[in-house]
RNA sequence: GGUCGGGUAGCUCAGCUGGAUAGAGCAACAGCCUUCUAAGCUGUGGGUCCUGGGUUCGAAUCCCAGCUCGAUCACCA
């Protein structure tokens, strides 16, 4: 058991004993000593006062007494500041905690068992118009990262994708491939599918501004212009020819999506995410539809006038929501029903997370009391992983006005960044060839992974393409550095002939550091299970850069293998090998790869 | 206007279920490599925690009011 519980515990049973106060241990508020203070520990007395009928201090102190007369193995000393006591904790009590977590395998991660509750993770969901953006990237980070946390907490994780794969914008890039495209294929010209889909996106956008602007020219005004616009009307008709069914029109739709597919399957790869499950939305819109006109015939909808569906949210304090036009297409919303509709039909869904953006917080309200309505048990406690836009300094990234940062050309840019530094340091310089590679590709990408996950997911972050993405202070490299730097002594350590015991010794006495770093290792299984409540994997990459931090200070401070008690370099070894350990493992709750050299 | 998020050092961010003197990184300046990897370590300067009230022994943190930035309130997805 943790050392900070068993005081927890010592000390709810001194409260009860001294006072007859009933404090559960995990109510009280027991934390790591700061730094200018004396101790492991610190208890928080203020609470107690009234029941004491004594002053901060006299309490605290009538605390530590009792504590240390009734726990003498594992108190060693205590003092009083103010209403704070300070619990000095035996080092043998450390050493054997840091033994226990050695002991642990997989330390951090819970098992998933069978019957564990099942979480589906959406995230990614793109369009297919248009290659992923650095706002694609923040998507695909949180969602695998938030999947690896669900499953590190015991739950059966299923990480899907909704792939939006049918609709009036691909159907402007169609157009404009089929005007203007002279059969141009991904391999005729060299480039990726869906970059080469997105050039035609912009280029029908082009195409229609003109047209536009002309008839505007010709006294309509701005509204009139787009609606005559002719190029959109058969953008418009060609949709409904995809509805229809249109043999050519599929076929164009189907050899171009599979184009786009490609492309993303590479950027997948590449960013190091992957799915269990893809949906598409050309075969779930029409579940939507069905799923909607049963709920028509419960009553749960209406339909007005003029043949369109709608369902009164008004009970719940929200508006009158449109789920069929009057044409009886559907819209957003009735396409996410049906989605769910299969999901559930597919999985047994205990919960249900969506990895989407904050703009669609109005949706996702609107959806959970929807489900909920047709009777989806999980509609009601569906989660909205909202997370906030990534911005440049000039504001929201636009895809028309090719204001976004291409998340290929990104990680392509970091990943040669990582390769030049690594040249310069050299630091891989007894490597192959291939081995250098590999590490630059972690370290790019992994610069460009933490740069993204430590902040909080809920914040609108700030991306400044001028400044290329750090690789010094509170960083991927950084942490990988460290990782790197253990490993190497590690390695020197199997050299001079060194097995690591299973056990340190619990004779030796410790620094304050060395118990810091034990401290901050127990904290790991709080923080995964903080970070699955929250759905934060930023509190996973401040952790981890808080204990690397205080190890690099360590490192710095005292040597490992020219340790002369044998006892103290063993416990040395060990707690670095732990280190490392725990590094490794919360990288790779963000996907975050660390290499044994860099 | 309604709803929901933000506002902490020059910049990017932690800290927010109330606790000790509000922390990191970047940028600036000054040190530390013949010694386990200097992508590191140490130090200096830098703060109206948006403002004003309230609750409390104690508020960046909780409550109220206001200021401000953003998102959203589509027969777009």
């Amino acid at each position: 058991m943790k050392i900070e519980n068993q005081i927890a515990q010592a000390i709810s049973a001194a409260l009860q004993a001294l006072y007859g106060v009933e404090a559960a241990p995990d109510t009280l508020q027991l934390s790591k000593t700061k730094k200018e203070f004396e101790g492991n520990l610190t208890l928080v007395v203020f609470p107690f006062l009234k029941a004491s009928r004594k002053a901060p201090e006299a309490t605290a102190t009538e605390i530590g007494q009792y504590l240390q007369e009734h726990n003498a193995d594992m108190i060693a000393s205590f003092n009083v500041v103010k209403g704070f006591l300070n619990l000095v904790i035996a080092p043998s009590c450390w050493v054997s905690q840091l033994n226990a977590i050695n002991a642990t395998e997989r330390y951090g991660i819970k098992a998933v068992t069978p019957d564990a509750p099942l979480v589906m993770i959406e995230y990614s969901s793109p369009n297919t118009n248009k290659p992923l953006h650095l706002g694609h990237v923040r998507n695909n980070l949180l969602g695998y990262s938030l999947a690896c946390i669900m499953a590190a907490n015991g739950n059966r994780v299923v990480k899907t994708n909704i792939v939006n794969d049918r609709g009036i914008h691909i159907c402007k890039s169609m157009l404009a491939w089929q005007k203007w495209g002279d059969g141009v294929t991904p391999e005729s010209s060299g480039k990726k599918g869906d970059h080469l889909i997105g050039d035609f996106y912009v280029l029908f956008d082009k195409h229609y501004k003109q047209e536009v602007a002309a008839l505007q020219e010709q006294g309509m005004s701005k509204e009139e212009a787009e609606a005559a616009s002719p190029l959109m009307a058969e953008a418009r008709e060609m949709l409904r020819q995809w509805e229809a069914g249109d043999t050519e029109v599929r076929r164009v739709w189907e050899m171009m999506n599979g184009w786009v597919y490609a492309g993303f399957d590479e950027t997948y790869r590449r960013l190091g995410v992957d799915f269990d499950k893809i949906y598409y939305e050309s075969q779930t819109y029409l579940e939507g539809k069905e799923k909607v006109l049963e709920g028509l015939d419960k009553g749960i909808m209406y339909r007005k006038d003029d043949g369109s569906v709608w369902a009164d949210l008004t009970g719940e304090g929200l508006d009158h929501k449109l789920l069929l036009r009057a044409d009886g297409t559907s819209v957003y919303m009735t396409q996410d029903i049906g989605t769910a509709k299969l999901r559930f039909r597919d999985y047994p869904i205990d919960r249900m997370v969506y990895v989407v953006g904050n703009e669609q917080n109005y949706h996702f309200q609107v959806l959970s009391i929807l489900l909920d309505k047709l009777g989806f048990k999980w509609g009601k406690e569906l989660v909205h992983f909202s997370y906030g836009m990534v911005e440049l300094p000039e504001g929201k990234m636009k895809s028309r006005e090719g204001t976004v940062v291409d998340a290929d050309d990104l990680v392509e840019e970091m990943v040669n960044t990582a390769r030049e530094t690594s040249a310069e340091l050299g630091k891989l310089d007894g490597c192959t060839a291939e081995e250098a590679a590999a590490v630059s590709e972690m370290v790019g990408l992994g610069a460009l992974k933490y740069f993204i996950l430590k902040v909080d997911p809920r914040k609108n972050m700030t991306f400044n393409p001028k400044e290329s993405i750090d690789f010094n202070g509170n960083t991927g490299p950084f942490i990988q550095y460290t990782h790197a730097r253990i490993c190497s002594v590690l390695r020197k350590a199997a050299d001079e002939g060194i097995t690591l015991p299973s056990e340190a010794s619990t004779h030796i006495s410790l620094s304050d550091k060395e118990i810091s770093l034990v401290q901050q290792l127990a904290a790991f299984t709080d923080v995964v299970a903080e970070a699955g409540a929250q759905f934060s994997p930023a509190l996973i990459a401040n952790y981890t850069y808080d204990l690397v931090k205080e190890y690099n200070q360590f490192y710095h401070d005292y040597s490992i293998l020219r340790e002369a008690d044998a006892d103290v370099k063993t416990f040395r070894l060990l707690l670095s090998a732990n280190v490392a350990r725990v590094v490794k493992t919360a990288m790779g709750l963000l996907g975050i790869q660390v290499p044994d050299r860099m």
